[in-house]
DNA sequence: ACAAAAATATGATCTAAATCATATTAAATC
DNA sequence: GATTTAATATGATTTAGATCATATTTTTGT
């Protein structure tokens, strides 16, 4: 990690819904930080010191398990806050890690300011309450998911959440990621990939993936 | 359903974090109503019309999956609020239903009277931000859990988790809302409670579990 | 109080997916 | 550019837990 040029103060979630008297603040108080591919950037169960928001590239964000094992709650891009899971009212730790899986800038702010930046923007606070509402029905989803769905299904559902978010029908990602977001093993996400391919339903060259029926991979899920 | 009478104004979560000069407010709008055993408070895919308080009883927040599977999200009692998962930014249709455990007694403001109280108290807002938080926190773990944990653990947790609700280490549930709330199936249900009952970790009276050696249970659950 | 419905009990069987094992290829690192 | 390390490929084996089947008990509606 190191430090890097000044943000444009419009673009993070924190600007986007501060009153315009507070921008000032904020340009005093974040940092810009870059993180290299594979960098932590926060991890599980350390003190929450502040909030990221993410600028460039792309981060993981997932929860341990055991040495070897582990689970992705979300994949993070262009504009996502990071780290305000620790606004909860239990201890201050980081529940889940975040790691970058490519070149990363994200700027950030220390816990005490964005607190304050809550308290004088309601606005801020009101969109934030809304995000959480989104990611809690997003995370109830997955859970009956889990439950209910096969592998296959939700392998389904994992690659068009993922390239819902990339916002494009091919994106990149390693067998490994997809096993863990998926709430699976390697071994089996590379065995439904194949037969997705057979199916003709995606293609794959290395790690890049291109989904060429999103309506039939679509049906696996409500099915 | 019924109307019942008004209710304290000094208990839910709205009146609680509410500027005093709202509570006149909220006497005018909200409304108490009580239901039966297995009455369903909302149901899930129907339009939000408003948020509940539960005021007295025990109410399951669960999610349908083809006619006969469900999980259980959440179990809510005196305080908690129900309903909120409608405040997103998606579209305003509940995506959990809520049936009452038994006989229940809720006070109930429409939407846009809550969404009103939101923008006159900020301190509300941050508050059910902070409830967000917890319960995206909470949902995490679970969707951890189900991933990595065996049936055991997850029935140890779901078994140390409703005696904390309960605040007790008796109570009454079902085997089936059991397997649905630890994400697997009556049976399974069944054999493990026999090896935890064998194991003399709880006793089962009917329907009335008693944890009788928290500690170990526990010992489950980091495993 | 009685019939119908729901919840519980328990064994037998089946299967999806985890685990194990090992070869190959690709990507970092020194 | 060579060497370690990580990711991918793929078959064989094992197993936890779902499903099925059926009997009994408890609850609930009329």
């Amino acid at each position: 990690m190191k430090k890097a040029g000044a943000c444009d103060l419009k673009t993070c979630f924190l600007c986007q819904f501060s009153i315009p008297e507070w921008i000032a603040a904020v340009g005093d108080h974040k940092q810009h930080l870059s993180y290299k591919k594979n960098e932590t950037i926060f991890q599980e169960g350390s003190p929450v010191k502040g909030i990221y928001f993410l600028y460039d590239g792309k981060v993981k964000v997932h929860k341990q398990w055991g040495p070897d094992k582990e689970l992705i709650v979300r994949f993070a891009q262009k504009g996502d806050i990071l780290g305000h899971r620790g606004l909860g009212s239990g201890e201050r730790l980081y529940t889940v890690s975040a790691t970058a899986l490519e070149d990363t800038t994200v700027c950030y702010t220390d816990l005490a300011f964005f607190e304050a930046s809550l308290k004088v923007n309601p606005q801020l606070t009101l969109k934030l309450m809304q995000f959480y509402a989104d990611e809690l029905q997003e995370a109830e989803r997955k859970m009956r998911n889990l439950v209910h769905m096969d592998v296959k299904s939700r392998l389904a559902d994992a690659l068009l959440d993922i390239s819902r978010l990339h916002n494009d029908i091919q994106f990149t990602i390693s067998r490994q990621d997809l096993a863990s977001f998926a709430g699976t093993t390697y071994e089996t996400i590379y065995r439904n990939l194949q037969e997705f391919i057979q199916e003709k339903l995606i293609a794959v060259d290395g790690k890049s993936i291109t989904i060429l029926q999103e309506k039939k991979l679509k049906k696996y899920i409500t099915l």
